[in-house]
DNA sequence: CGACGGGACGC
DNA sequence: CGACGGGACGC
């Protein structure tokens, strides 16, 4: 559907189509706001006046796309489509990009058309880009334990003081729309974000009755395994087969954890109410994460759960993970093998899950 | 040289 | 209703 804009000259027609849908709705917009607004002023920033960030792009479109999208206004100097970066070769879209014009006035009026643009069901943003710094990386929080009677914007202001925030997310319950008490922050720079933690993790809000949770967020990978993992397990509780493939393909899971959750049935185990046989893993790297377990298990039988631990709020890997196995003796070949087995400069640990009192 | 988890991570 | 930081040996 976005190759016809690639395709075929009626980009007009097709922008002022998109466009005059996107007035109608805009009230339902959020997030539209330009984030690095403050900071843009003077003559500051030379090439954050022609280098855009484009946010919430249709998972299809492909960067020559984007370049297109974006040259309709002007001339483009670069324009990036940003993807995944998994060993494995699909590289899909991580869902933004950034374009860069030639003309500062082209990248300002790229903002005032194509920001709230609706594609493919979803509302683009367009924003001048930050400088790219490390700073700014990883400043996204989690915080759960809110009060639901606190709105977006009443968290933000417990928040703003710690510094400059990017975006904001306050979660509802899909069913009676009130808030789930789980919000996420992304602040400009990551030190602003360590401020916050430290200063309102396990802090009550005023009047709350219980303290909040304040942490670093998950990257959108490891949040999305660990859901479709749990979807899975108990889509297949119920009734085998079932919309697996749509659902794996919609996520872009593991091939491995897909492949090997097939095969798996019965998940009780005689003797133990918790179902399958917990191995530990130990040594692992910091940056290690749960597709890894998924492909070094899978191969081995039916793995029904991985987890990688995590420190709190770094989300750093603290050096160990586990893994459950239905059966025993899948489980029992696998720590066989992999025991000793090294991952990337380390050698692993592999076995059966101790007690929780002893080493 | 480090060693065994545990609400909630996206309307 | 949605993944906000790439890629870069050139100037």
């Amino acid at each position: 559907m976005l190759g016809l804009i690639v395709s075929f000259p009626p980009l007009r027609t097709y922008l002022a189509l998109c466009f005059s849908a996107h007035l109608a709705d805009l009230q339902e917009v959020y997030d539209m706001s330009n984030g690095y607004e403050d900071h843009m002023g003077g003559d500051e920033g030379k090439d954050s006046k022609t280098n855009l960030i484009v946010n919430y792009l249709p998972q299809s479109m492909t960067q020559d796309e984007l370049r297109s999208l974006f040259s309709s206004i002007g001339e483009v100097e670069s324009a990036k489509l940003i993807r995944d970066k998994v060993a494995g070769m699909p590289r899909h879209s991580l869902g933004y990009g950034f374009v860069n014009y030639l003309n500062p006035s082209d990248a300002d009026r790229a903002i005032s058309t194509l920001n709230g643009l609706r594609l493919q069901s979803k509302t683009i943003k367009v924003s001048y880009a930050r400088p790219s710094s490390d700073t700014i990386k990883d400043a996204n929080l989690y915080i759960s334990g809110l009060p639901k009677s606190m709105t977006q914007k009443d968290v933000e202001d417990m928040f703003s003081r710690y510094g400059h925030i990017i975006n904001s997310r306050v979660l509802v319950d899909q069913a009676t729309g009130s808030s789930r008490g789980v919000a996420f922050i992304r602040f400009d720079k990551r030190a602003e974000a360590e401020e916050a933690v430290k200063n309102l993790n396990g802090q009550k809000p005023p009047g709350a009755a219980e303290p909040i949770t304040v942490k670093f967020a998950a990257n959108p990978n490891q949040a999305k395994n660990t859901q479709l993992i749990s979807q899975l397990y108990h889509n297949q509780s119920r009734r085998f087969g079932g919309p697996l493939h749509h659902q794996a393909q919609r996520f872009r899971f593991s091939p491995m954890g897909v492949d090997h959750m097939g095969g798996m049935g019965g998940v009780s185990v005689p003797g133990n109410s918790t179902s399958g046989w917990c191995i530990f893993i130990y040594n692992l790297g910091q940056d290690a994460d749960e597709s890894i377990l998924w492909q070094m298990f899978g191969p081995f039988g039916a793995v029904t759960n991985v987890k990688v631990i995590r420190d709190f709020n770094t989300n750093k890997c603290k050096g160990f993970g586990f893994v459950t196995m239905t059966n025993y003796e899948e489980a029992a070949m696998a720590i066989a093998s992999l025991n000793g087995y090294r991952l990337g400069d380390k050698i692993l640990q592999v076995s059966f899950k101790t007690s929780k009192g002893h080493k």
